[in-house]
DNA sequence: TTGACGGCCATCAATTTGCGAGGCACAATA
DNA sequence: TATTGTGCCTCGCAAATTGATGGCCGTCAA
């Protein structure tokens, strides 16, 4: 997969995931690793910083949860802004689609 | 628009333009910007350098026209390598949308 | 007990891309 | 003549991803 193309997506990305509830960092870049079959791996040098610069505009919350073996894991929860900003992202990326759809042509 | 989104996408807009036959510079801004409707507005500075790239790797080719005025318009277009790189990465933009929709959900 | 491996966090330099601004030149119109 | 529109292009900046690197901790096998 072109990295390029997923520039801009990862926002989007991590805002959808959160929404089905919080995660943690390896959590995540397994879980997309997983659901796209491998096509897709999300680096930490794209994550870490893409976490926390969501972090700092509030619209993800986190939080250090310690497991039963006593090491601990940090946890990214989506909140009230992030919500409204994903509705938004989300407008925005149909939008982008039928863009380049309407040039590249329908689907094959 | 997010800018964000569209920085891989734009090799892709072009080559599937000019797949409808050669184009210059300037033509090619106005007609994304009709398509449009005006919300994507490609930036000369976003275009030429594309352009050149795509010509490096000889995906397009150009050359000068002279206009009735007098006046030189250089034109882009596709090469068979560009057919077939337009091919390939109009595959890959179907599975990136598919994979984004997978997590975004589906269209509202 | 040591070492390899996997889980888990994170940063840094380099690269790539697009953007905004600017420059240059000429024609048509006012 | 001045302004607008056509038409090409480059430069420096900002932002994002990559790849590399680093550290810490458990566990399981040799």
């Amino acid at each position: 997969m072109d990295r390029e193309l997923l520039k801009g997506s990862t926002p989007l990305l991590l805002l959808s995931l959160l929404c089905e509830g919080p995660m943690y960092g390896y959590q995540i870049i397994e879980t997309v690793r997983q659901r796209t079959g491998g096509t897709y791996t999300l680096k930490e040098g794209a994550l870490y910083p893409a976490l926390h610069k969501l972090e700092a505009t509030e619209f993800i919350a986190s939080y250090w949860e310690t497991q039963e073996n006593g090491r601990e894991r940090r946890y990214y929860a989506i909140q009230p802004a992030g919500q409204a900003f994903l509705t938004a992202k989300k407008k925005e990326w149909n939008q982008f689609v039928d863009m380049v759809q309407a040039f590249v042509g329908p689907r094959a």
